[in-house]
DNA sequence: AAAAATTAAGCAAACGTTTTCAGAATTTTT
DNA sequence: AAAAATTCTGAAAACGTTTGCTTAATTTTT
């Protein structure tokens, strides 16, 4: 594997030059940076950007952290990430945490160790203190989707304004007036923000009392089993926490004979791949994880170059994706 | 940032030695040890393991090159190949290529640069040749699903088996005796090796006049659209390609009304998340995924660890998963 | 108790770069 | 044509480690 000193050695000139022609930097003569160049191509050099980096403290290397790269979610977040940090010329260090509070921390050493310029962070678990890592090092950080400190940027889909679209199309378009909304854990910020988003609405609307919320785990078992609960408040219209669960509710009435969306309307969030595929093609949420990501490495590349930059925090917004499930086909497809 | 030379400062001693202590060579008395590792922890130093890699030329790094992380299975994949690494203490370097063959290229390359260790390569359009660049350098390669080079070591789901398992079953389970097999590109190696498997399972029956084939692309649009083709031939069971073409021939049947397993049986293949979820549960093949990631990871590791190591080939059996949408539910399910 | 063997620690070179400083060569200005 | 400014190149130190060699100190053997 050829080196600086190869190249030097055969253009009988010092290693030196031979960065600086090779790093296009001033100083070195036209006729002398092409032989180099010419020289460098002949013994298929490859510069070693770790060895470089000891001196420059630029390694070149970002880490991405997410909960569970099998989760398309966190998939598609990882991809926008990836993109625009390829053409930026950076390599991505991943680091999938399983979801365990330990792993992450073992890997947020592990990144630190390694130099890493920067870190995109997918975490449900980590707090500020966990960064702190980070912070004693200069290692800057950009959060997705979790507001985890006031110390960096975040990237959010904003669940809030996703949960509005959909409530107001409910009331405006479907009329709905007695929702049964199915929730995932109280405490989780999905559940927390779209709910007051569904809420905020119909209150806005004077309905205040149209909406009752159940709770459940988020899977599809749990909204197949809870939906004759749901079904039994006799609603014109379910919300589901998810497309998931949406699905689950939706296989239990298909299987009951109960029409969607004559009998009852079903709302999900997400728009995952399946939203669309099922026989009454699912109203529901899309979020935009791809451009996700996207933001996120843009946003951490900008905060690289700057010397002293300030937190931001970037919300997307949802699309609200109109489909058979709720009746009311025309009314926003475009 | 603390380093090796600051603890030897601190200890009174030579960097030599405080590398040794921590790395636990020989020579460093037991006293001199604990006070170099205190020292250690209480200036919270962390190797620079880019640094030590100079000298050592082991970089602890390793390449993950997917055609594409929002594709479930090679997330599945690439799950359990980060599982492996990181137990093993290695960090992983992941290359989406967004199924483009020049950034494939350049990914090779800058994993060259990098002074990665080993690579993992799921790839769909790498040949031989696109691999000289790992070869020259030393670097080991592993193949996942794809045996593209006789120099390295190849891990891969048993396409020919899952689908002779799957026949077998159609033949002796469910007496199918007219298929229609919806295949995908005819020069796929996953519609050669699943289609064979099909053949030559009928053939072994005597059925070789009991399969025709359909050729679509592989989505769940083709797969609703070559429905009525399908079924206006009469068969009693419909094979896809795949879980995702099957489930487009689903949403068809279901919305015309034709009932399955009562009309025709329909089967797929991968087990992919949704396949279980649908009103009438699809029989199927499961890959796995995950076994796969980490059987090929664990072969890389070997392969470090050994001088000269001579190529394998690993094949993982699927499983057939047996569900409502052929009938006999009973016969495979535990 | 002396000789031999072992162990501990230091010194310095090495890994492949970049970068500061200084001197030499060239060009521009006067 | 001399002086000044500019451009080119080299020497050497640096980045944070590891490691072969050497010497000093300790332990074991005779």
């Amino acid at each position: 594997m050829a080196n600086i000193k190869d190249i030097a050695k055969m253009c009988g000139v010092n290693p030196a030059t031979v960065s600086r022609a090779l790093n296009g930097q001033k100083g070195v003569s036209a006729a002398m940076r092409d032989k180099i160049v010419l020289a460098a191509q002949k013994l298929s050099y490859s510069k070693n950007p770790l060895a470089a980096s000891l001196i420059t403290r630029h390694s070149g290397m970002i880490g991405l952290v997410v909960p569970d790269i099998t989760n398309p979610y966190y998939a598609y977040v990882a991809k926008g990430v990836s993109q625009v940090l390829d053409e930026a010329g950076y390599v991505i260090f991943l680091c999938d945490c399983d979801r365990k509070k330990e792993l992450e921390k073992k890997y947020f050493e592990k990144l630190c160790s390694y130099r890493v310029e920067g870190v995109i962070l997918l975490s449900l678990t980590a707090t500020e203190e966990d960064l702190q890592i980070f912070f004693d090092q200069g290692i800057r950080v950009v959060c997705v989707d979790n507001h985890i400190s006031k110390k960096v940027s975040t990237v959010c889909n904003d669940n809030y304004q996703g949960a509005c679209d959909l409530a107001e199309h409910l009331i405006t378009d479907c009329h709905s007036r007695k929702v049964v909304a199915v929730m995932g854990s109280p405490d989780a910020m999905t559940t927390i923000n779209r709910l007051r988003g569904y809420k905020d609405t119909f209150a806005a609307h004077g309905l205040d009392k149209s909406i009752e919320v159940m709770t459940i785990s988020s899977t599809y078992e749990e909204g197949y089993k809870v939906a004759p609960l749901a079904l039994a408040k006799n609603p014109d219209t379910i919300i589901a926490i998810n497309d998931t669960v949406a699905l689950g509710i939706f296989a239990y009435c298909q299987q009951h004979n109960i029409k969607i969306p004559d009998d009852v309307r079903l709302a999900g969030y997400d728009d995952i791949e399946e939203a669309a595929m099922i026989s009454v093609p699912l109203t529901t949420v899309h979020q935009r994880k791809y451009v996700l990501g996207q933001k996120a490495a843009t946003q951490l590349l900008q905060e690289l170059e700057d010397k002293d930059p300030t937190p931001i925090r970037i919300e997307l917004l949802p699309k609200l994706m109109v489909r058979a499930s709720c009746g009311e086909l025309s009314a926003h497809n475009s």
